[in-house]
DNA sequence: CCGTATCCTGATAGATACTG
DNA sequence: CAGTATCTATCAGGATACGG
């Protein structure tokens, strides 16, 4: 993938190192596990800190760090709401910018899947209309793609199954 | 995209927490900003130590340590080769696992570049035989995917000049 | 040129304890 | 229930110095 690029080695250098490319950049943002266990338990659907903590497995001042920083990012936003019969309450959801951030969230599942995960990949996703598996593809311009919303995730049976035993 | 899921949650405490999510696991292996440079670098190409080094704007220990996990995680193996006239050498290179990461890559450079990068993407991924653009998308199975292989990275002119405006 | 051991520093996570 | 302050332990990263 990469002869022709050789050659452009000067300019590469330029905006490799330090700030100039957008992995780099990244990964100042989401470069710790925290952060990016946040995105996973919001794409699941998670709104409330407790679960955040519970879920992810983490404990509570490192959860609220990495939201905090999220919020920064403009990845995460707060929004109150009232649930019938008790006070008010703030719950995080991502913000488009955040939604943004599925195809990683996807490559990275995949990844793991298949390459750490021994056989079955533990969730499966799928296109809602057609039922159709959709998974992350480097892809030409014009291709049709799926929308987030269009999405429906589900706990592999085989999987599930291949737990209990042990 | 989540909601027929939050009613399977039991099942997902099964897996979320701890090393049953693939998503986890990953990070357990990439988490850390160096391996992840490691990675890019070896995508753009560079197989010697000081030149990862040199182009990631890293320590040498850093790199080395980095290195080495991505080696023991089966990403990267080492191959001897002889350059004519001089010793012989070991060279880095993405293994066939290692080159899945792909999309994980794409999926990264591409946020950054939507929501980090103000304007322009300073590079530019072509499909080889017909000069189409591609990205990383969320599709359905039986889409066409572009090949590693046929993948072209340019430095783009429009941020060059951007650049040296400053 | 290609690495690695050692030491030191800064960032990150957990435990604990406390407020609205 | 929803956080935050503090304190400590751990770990990644740089500087330095040294062997193949």
């Amino acid at each position: 993938m990469v002869m022709s690029f050789e050659e452009q080695l000067s300019d590469r250098r330029a905006w490799s190192i330090g700030d100039g490319c957008s992995a780099a950049r990244v990964l100042d943002l989401l470069s710790t596990k925290t952060v990016f266990l946040m995105v996973r338990e919001l794409f699941y659907g998670t709104t409330r800190f407790d679960d955040f903590v519970e879920r992810a497995g983490v404990s509570a001042p490192a959860v609220s760090r990495a939201l905090k920083q999220l919020k920064a990012a403009d990845v995460v936003e707060t929004i109150a709401y009232q649930a019938p019969g008790s006070r008010a309450r703030e719950e995080y959801r991502l913000t488009a910018t955040g939604e943004d951030l599925l195809p990683v969230f996807l490559a990275l599942m995949q990844w793991g899947d298949a390459h750490l995960q021994d056989g079955r990949p533990p969730l499966e996703f799928t296109e809602a209309g057609t039922g159709r598996g959709v998974r992350v593809r480097v892809t030409p311009d014009g291709v049709q793609e799926t929308r987030p919303d269009d999405i429906e995730i589900r706990v592999n049976p085989a999987w599930r199954r291949g737990q209990t035993d042990q």
